[in-house]
DNA sequence: CCACGTTTGAAACAATTGTTTATAACCAGG
DNA sequence: CCTGGTTATAAACAATTGTTTCAAACGTGG
């Protein structure tokens, strides 16, 4: 028990204190000072910091995936074939995402992880997550494909990665974004009223008109 | 004009470092190094490395937020006191983006250095900014408002967050985004592609329907 | 109870960090 | 040609980082 008590205390506390103040921010002195065990622990049970980081993800990210296969195994089984709504299929989608953490930690903590390994400047942990659980997405968005042939494939790879900024920039930026709407509109805001409004924004977003073609290019523009 | 050399050498360099690693994980030295001016430089013009990151923010945002204005200025006077429609609000907005960084450096560069900024954990670098530049967002944001009415406050509120984090998602993250779409699509993405694909999907999820009122908070579940 | 593999503990290591210091180079104005 | 303040340079500083070491403590199977 002393063992797995070590490992997840170290676990526990580097999630928050990484959501909180980003990878390279958080020292191990300070994990393992907080979690009370000792320093040499995290080289000893992780090997590196760099893979402390990553099983933080790996906490999160395997029982989400399994869920969500799972999730769709029982909606492509109860539409046997046929196509399954959009609507649908966000919805599968963040109910997933919404009950895998709500069994430990906050949601907010791993949407703040999310963002963080996106916006980590040369990737290789944005590598790390694709390489590991990019199955399920690509399942997903298959599915999403057949739910919106009205869509050229590029234009929805784009609109499938602006809705996915929407998100995580949101839930990422809960805390400082919550504080905000509390002080102007008094109004408590939850993860699930956030869900709720987010729902109709993102299929009006999916299922806006074609944008105007492309102009003559008269001078290239670098980007 | 040694002077400005070496200063405006080390902006040069730290702002494309740091979009490409983020803060934390360039060093003074790395900088100074690539600019080919003494470490003890940046302490000296800057006074420290915190204030070297301002500096570099500032230097996009100063030209900006002067362009911002002067543009609201000129769409109010045309429309003399009429409610100015939403599209032309974003349109203004894009088109000073593009057009500030299109004069030096990347815009790629200035829009990673945004997303940087928000991820930032504690958020010192976000207070900054509000600080110093939250006057324009706060003008456009009462235009925006004049422009949607029938949104609710809080509503409007959440949507341009919404909308915020598909930019600066989709663009800081531009590099890697454009990789899989070149490969998968094979069509090379220019920004002002994506600012002719971003038009649209804006505009409709701002005028999405509202959301389904709050269910009845059976039990309540913590953020 | 003993012995052995596993886990913990305190300390030290080597490398890197931002910052400061003291000296030298520069370059105008008298 | 000095002289004054401004800028550049090299070196050192103190603090912090991730990682390693090695001995002590632990716990389980013989």
């Amino acid at each position: 028990m002393a063992q797995n008590d070590t490992v997840t205390r170290i676990l526990d506390t580097a999630e928050v204190l990484f959501a909180e103040r980003g990878f390279a921010e958080t020292s191990l002195r300070t994990i393992t000072s907080k979690a009370k065990v000792n320093l040499a622990a995290v080289n000893y049970h992780f090997g590196s910091k760099k893979s402390l980081i990553q099983s933080v993800f790996a906490r999160y990210l395997d029982p989400f995936t399994e869920r969500f296969h799972g999730a769709l195994d029982e909606l492509e089984a109860r539409y046997a074939g046929k196509t399954i709504p959009l609507e649908e299929l966000l919805e599968t989608m963040a109910r997933c995402v919404l009950e895998v953490p709500a069994e430990r930690n906050s949601l907010k903590v791993f949407m703040r992880l999310l963002g963080l390994a996106y916006s980590q400047a040369q990737g290789h942990l944005r590598r790390y997550i694709q390489e590991e659980y990019g199955g399920v997405f690509t399942r997903f968005t298959a599915l999403i494909r057949q739910a919106t042939p009205e869509l050229p494939d590029a234009e929805r790879f784009w609109r499938l990665h602006f809705m996915l900024g929407t998100v995580i920039f949101t839930l990422s930026g809960l805390d400082a974004l919550r504080d905000i709407a509390e002080k102007d509109y008094d109004e408590h805001v939850t993860v699930r009223d956030l869900v709720r409004r987010l729902r109709p924004v993102v299929v009006a977003a999916m299922q806006a008109p074609l944008p105007a073609p492309a102009p003559a290019p008269a001078d290239a523009q670098e980007a």
